[in-house]
Order: structure tokens, then C-alpha cells, then sequence
DNA sequence: GAGTGCATGTAAAGTGTTACATGATTAC
DNA sequence: GTAATCATGTAACACTTTACATGCACTC
């Protein structure tokens, strides 16, 4: 179900075609959420199945492509989502496993192992730190399209909490560096 | 691939039946990883067929059980999968979405959303420092078996290895709750 | 004898990933 | 003309969850 609600999440910003969400899902993107486009067309047909979408062949330049926009029905349904509670799925982390079993191996193969993890979450949270900071400045793309049909003197607030959700990200990616530097640190004990 | 290795890392501690290993990964157990019983046997038959574990049937009282060890090659696919970087899974977290979105709905459900979710966190939080403070004690069963058959030496690192691996869940859920508050201050905001 | 716990499976469905496949348009 | 980008799909596989199914042993 997820994936169809991020769908309409993007959408309510402005009407958009597969081949958009497709970028803006790619896993460079690195965006809240990520998804093939083996997983975004199908997903986009069964929405408008369901009447939360609607898609219209649009002509740019001698392009043809389906945008899709949502509907009203999309509406409710993605507001209804967002103001549900949903418990978090089981963790299932590898890196916790491995860490876990981090005694059965060469201490300088597990600090490897944790020094490669650290690289990538400094990227992680550098990368969310630095789009928290476009947000609050309201200087995405995204954003503009979504400020355009709300009022202004919601702007500040909605730019607020959406910065919040990628310092959040950021703030879990350094608590996962500090983790892991204390791991380095535990490994060299006798 | 994964339930495999974590099977692995728990059979090398001693040998269990099926019934042992769902208990363990049960969802209320909450340890680091979960799965179904309907995961775990057909996993154990393709590990036994693969020659990472050996099943014997034991009878205990007037019960039959499959009792699974680890095997030489079992252990050797362990240490190679403990030693190897695993790149971290495309974050997909259905909170991160809804809070991206909190401008959507009554300030009042993103609020009860945000609390349900540290209310969550925060029992998740005392079970792991529970369980982080009970490994350095030495204090579980399944540490117990471990330690048996490692040299003296070795205990108090391993103990203090293992715990950490709880202490940063516990660091993680912090702060995520952290950043859950700060979402509830930010949402009575004009 | 009835209920709980031990013990082991299969089936169906949902979700997600990787790979394969195609064709048109625009920029160089 | 050729390469990159736009644009849209299908197929096969892996992983996970929920539900269905069975039967024996032990305790009350």
C-alpha cells in the first residue's frame, strides 16, 4: 500500500507524469523513498483503477506522455493515511546482525566492515542536512509547486515541517556514525 | 539471503529445532531480526540441502524433534557475510512520509499520529537498554552457550560487543523520539 | 477429556528488485 | 547519424506476511 500513498503524496504538489516519478524515485535521488519504475507504472494503473488518480495524454512538443493528477477520492484517501498510526515494521537491519556476531572475525575485517558504514552515512546525513536547509528556504522545486496553491501565511509552517523530516534523518544517521565509532572503539579492547 | 545468515549466527551459539529458532524470531521476542515460522522451516531445509547446517532428530521425552547444527562450511559462510559491507536498504519509513505531509491534516492527528509513534519507540528503547544491560552481565542463555565454548579470555569483549549492538538501538530510538518531539512542538507553531 | 504447548509444514498473496524490451525525440 | 534522454512497459525472481493445516504430548 505504501508506495501508492508516496504516489499521491507527489502528486498533490502538481500533476506529473510515470517517467517524472520515476526520477524523482530513482535511488539517486535519494529522496524519504525510493522505488523502481517496474514498481511505479503498474502502481500508477491500479490508482487510477481505483479513481484516487487521473491520467491525461498530454502533448509537449512532439512528446506524448500520461500525467497523472490526483482526484479528490485521492485526497481523502491520502489524508486519512497520513493521520493513521502505523507501527513500524520489525527491524531487520543487517548491519545490526553482523555487528552482533562481530566476534567470530579479524577485528580489523569488522572495523572495515564499520568504517565502510560510517562513510556512507556521513553521505547520508550530509545529503539530508543539506536538503533540510533548501526546504527551510523554500528553494525545491517540489516545494514552490505545493507553497503555489496554499496561502501564504501557511508557507513558513509547511516549510518548517518538512525541513524536520530530513533534519530527522540526519539526526538518526549521526547517532548511527556515533554507534559505530564507539564499535571501532570496543574492537581494539582486549 | 539474509534470514540465512542470521540463522547461522544463531545455530553457531548451539543447535535448535525449528520450533526453537520461530520462538526466538518471533515478533513479540523483539530481538534484532524477526520472521514467521513459514520462513524459518523452508529456510532450514535449503541450508541443509546447501550443507550450511545438519538436522538430526532427537528425542527428548516422547518427542521427536529436528535438531540443526552449524557446519564447518555453515560457519565459514557466516564469518565471510559478518566481514562484508553490506550496503544499507533504500530507507523506506511510512512515518517519514506521513510527517512530510503532517500540512495536510488537523495539527491535532498529526499529533496523536506523532505520540502513538513515541509511545512505541520509547518501549522499544527500554527493551533494547533492558536487553543491552543484560548481555554485559552476561546475563541470557543464548550468550551463556556461546561464551561456553570460547576461552575465558574472550568473555568480556564479546559481552560488551554484543550489548552495543543494543545500546545503539536504543540510541536510535532516542533519537527518533527526540525528533518526534520537536515534530509536536513544531506543529503547534501558526 | 480439554486445553495448552510442542513441532512442522503448505498456500496464497503482497511487495520489491533486477533484468529485459521497445520506440520515439532531441541534441550534438 | 548517433548518442542521450524521454517514455512506457513486461517477466522472472526473491522476500515477507497472513492464513490455513495437522498432530502429538503433557498438564489439569
Amino acid at each position: 500500500m505504501s508506495i501508492q500513498h508516496v504516489l499521491l503524496g507527489v502528486l498533490e504538489a502538481r500533476p506529473m507524469s510515470g517517467y517524472e516519478l520515476t526520477q524523482l524515485f530513482s535511488a539517486s535521488t535519494r529522496w524519504v523513498w525510493s522505488a523502481p519504475q517496474s514498481q511505479i507504472y503498474p502502481a500508477l494503473k491500479t490508482m487510477e483503477a481505483a479513481g484516487l488518480i487521473t491520467g491525461e495524454q498530454l502533448q509537449t512538443g512532439g512528446r506524448v506522455r500520461t500525467v497523472y493528477s490526483i482526484t479528490e477520492p485521492g485526497l481523502a484517501e491520502l489524508r486519512q493515511w497520513i493521520g493513521t498510526a502505523h507501527p513500524s515494521p520489525p527491524s531487520r537491519d543487517a548491519l545490526d546482525v553482523q555487528a552482533l556476531y562481530f566476534d567470530l572475525v579479524e577485528p580489523a575485517v569488522a572495523k572495515r566492515v564499520l568504517t565502510e558504514f560510517i562513510a556512507e552515512q556521513q553521505a547520508a546525513a550530509e545529503h539530508a542536512t543539506a536538503h533540510s536547509a533548501r526546504l527551510l528556504a523554500k528553494d525545491t522545486e517540489l516545494l514552490r509547486e505545493r507553497l503555489s496553491h496554499r496561502p501564504a501565511a501557511e508557507h513558513d509552517r509547511m516549510a518548517r515541517l518538512k525541513a524536520h523530516v530530513f533534519a530527522g534523518q540526519a539526526a538518526v544517521a549521526e547517532a548511527r556514525i556515533a554507534w559505530a565509532r564507539e564499535g571501532l572503539r570496543l574492537l581494539d579492547e582486549a
